[in-house]
DNA sequence: CTCCGACTTCAAGCGCGCTTGAAGTCAAGC
DNA sequence: GCTTGACTTCAAGCGCGCTTGAAGTCGGAG
């Protein structure tokens, strides 16, 4: 069976179907995230397949995976099939697990919220609220994840300055 | 009652106790988060309602404010005392709607994941992941926000371009 | 043949939330 | 006086996830 041209996607028709810019596309391929072949004129040509690893990077995006991280975890699963459910298991396994702790630390922030409600507070040393920003401030440079980062992995590097108090 | 030395800090105090670097108060500072006066020779002291400021800001960057955003919620809080229960209560029920929204993303998600466990799918058209990234797809250029911003506010002035599949 | 649009590469820019560096000032201790 | 360290301003840089622009190529229609 080799790929006949319906098989096969341009990189606009990729665009289309995915939902992403040209740009994105050829910026995933250049981290490694989708991979393609080239047409006799240089032009990439894309397995189908590809819409699988897009969509599971989108995916890992909703959960807060990086690109590097998303590219990380399609490593594990196979390049040219869909994977199969013990693969996939894996992978779901360790997902849900970082959206259970988003969840949860969702929840805490209602919860010191309503509190907060409760006894009309931010008064500098009772207020829950006040604590709130420990995780989120030992992060280093750069722009800010909304939510924390896996707080059990990464090298970590540079230590937040002037975080001891 | 004229601040005594002990009712205001420098920026180095301020930022032991808010756990942020001087440079981060500077750029807070800058954004109109926090205000300081000036000594006469020209170093910024901050009440210690900034100390509230600041805890009011980390956590709204919890909740998925932009720093922006942060400001324009603080704005509606008074400046130089403690908000009563009846400001707090508007703050606050913005805030747990942002909170309850994010949770239920990622309690679809978890569904969906759980979905794709028992299908093993990933098949490219049944999967409900597939569909997972329609509206992170529609947000505009810059660093992507890990959840959905507030999908019913904002001007949104550039559509992104080849999103209509 | 021309023309057009979809493709190519590469470098640079953007937006956010900061940090870093250079060059200078101020305040206290020896 | 000198040193030290905390402060000042301003500009530039970083990391992520892209987009934009310039300059050129490919491939089919007329």
């Amino acid at each position: 069976m080799t790929p006949s041209r319906h098989d096969v996607l341009t990189i606009g028709q990729l665009a289309e179907r995915s939902g992403l810019a040209t740009s994105a596309l050829r910026y995933y391929e250049s981290l490694g995230l989708i991979h393609s072949t080239r047409t006799t004129g240089n032009q990439r040509r894309y397995p189908r397949t590809a819409l699988r690893r897009i969509a599971f990077v989108r995916a890992a995006q909703q959960v807060g995976l990086s690109l590097d991280e998303a590219r990380a975890a399609l490593a594990r699963l196979p390049e040219d099939r869909a994977p199969t459910t013990r693969e996939w298991n894996a992978v779901a396994a360790a997902w849900q697990h970082r959206i259970d702790r988003q969840i949860a630390e969702l929840q805490l922030m209602k919860a010191k919220l309503t509190g907060c409600i409760g006894c009309g507070c931010l008064s500098l040393t009772r207020c829950g609220l006040y604590n709130a920003g420990d995780r989120a401030a030992a992060a280093g440079p750069g722009a800010r994840y909304l939510l924390t980062r896996d707080p059990d992995s990464g090298p970590e590097p540079g230590p937040a300055p002037g975080a001891e108090g």
